[in-house]
DNA sequence: ACCTGAACACCGTTCAAGT
DNA sequence: ACCTGAACACCGTTCAAGT
């Protein structure tokens, strides 16, 4: 006698865990999207029902927030540990997490509001604030320092950042350049002067001024 | 004989229209916070069903962005055409810009992935790039600040800002403080060194300090 | 062109009941 | 303690049919 088909057609079900549910979330995520990645449908790929997840995760955004922590495993901290000019540095590790983001621009949105808070997230941390150590940054200006360069890494991969709804927002950022494009110059005198310049441009060259107008920024000012 | 109780109920059915949809999505959010705009919602308080509203907005981070550029009305922007300190006055509308969105932080959070495109936000920008012109800072130069300033802004109103799902907020955060206050010295001794002054500390003091760290750099770091 | 009802294909979260 | 099915209270968007 053959065991129930049900028997046959998955393997053993896998106990339900943390690391379970975030791993399976992840795979959704990278196969179809974030917006995919539903309690109800890593309950289904768990073979369970959405109700047991929240044993694990307190709700949605906590599981967004563990995602991202799972993600940020793969910054290259090195830099923290090599020598040399330590606003390279800082920019190298920056830049590394800002790419790490740039695939997933709806995890670094929701990121913004909902911080990760796991050994990823705090090893990135301690990784900035060494550099900016370093750098001879009090460490009273570092704290805050940090929390500015992470906003505009995170920032820049959830507003450029490619994948899943940009064929959306492409839309709507067609929508601004020709909104800007049609501007009366009598009106808005500056705007029209600089024309497609304001919005478009090459993005990578426009992220690494930004990292450098912070480090600037920082260096030249002590805090209150 | 009495009309059928329908026509008495509310007053006459208002046309539908682009200007009414918007006005009266930002009622609800006022009323009921941005969770409850939802198309049908609107509808139904339009007094028709959800298909309606696609004859005048294609989709809901339409009508965001719609909604936003509306609020932006109420930014003040006189520090434009003032005299004084152009540091000062750029300070001011990006406070003023802040704070308008500060009570919406969801639509805040929209706005960094769909900006809005009419006419408060055309004249925000204007604003931002006048003053900077008379700060002296080149008009291409100028062009890339202006996005790194509303950035900025936008970005924090969305994390910092009150109301609705900020109840949720608070949760993750005190998780955020708390895991940096469980940090081991040995793996994380920045971290652990700066105890609570990493994650907490006054707002408001944070946010000067970041349009001072940002303007600095700006004046110091010359487009590539 | 504008408007509509109905349908399609989903959501997050809670809770009583089971093991 | 963990797990579950079912229920509650919703979603955005499309489309054929009407005016």
């Amino acid at each position: 006698m053959t065991p129930p088909a049900s028997r046959r057609e998955r393997p053993a079900k896998a106990a339900l865990s943390r690391t379970a549910i975030v791993s399976t979330a992840l795979e959704v995520m990278r196969v179809e999207g974030l917006a995919k990645v539903t309690m109800r449908r890593i309950a289904q790929e768990l073979d369970t029902g959405a109700a047991s997840l929240y044993v694990y995760v307190r709700n949605t955004a906590e599981l967004h927030a563990a995602m991202l922590d799972e993600l940020l495993g793969a910054v290259d901290l090195k830099p923290a540990k090599a020598r040399g000019d330590w606003r390279k540095r800082l920019e190298a590790v920056l830049t590394s997490y800002t790419m790490v983001l740039f695939d997933q621009p709806g995890l670094a949105q929701s990121a913004l509001v909902t911080w990760p808070n796991g050994d990823n997230f705090l090893n990135t941390v301690e990784a900035l604030l060494t550099i900016l150590d370093q750098g001879n940054v009090e460490p009273k200006r570092a704290s805050w320092a940090v929390d500015l360069l992470l906003q505009f890494a995170t920032t820049t991969a959830a507003e450029h950042g490619t994948r899943a709804q940009a064929i959306d927002g492409e839309e709507q950022w067609d929508a601004l350049v020709d909104a800007a494009r049609r501007v009366k110059p009598e009106i808005h005198p500056h705007i029209a002067a600089l024309g497609d310049d304001l919005w478009s441009g090459d993005g990578r060259q426009r992220l690494t001024w930004g990292y450098a107008v912070l480090i600037n920024g920082i260096v030249a000012t002590p805090r209150p």
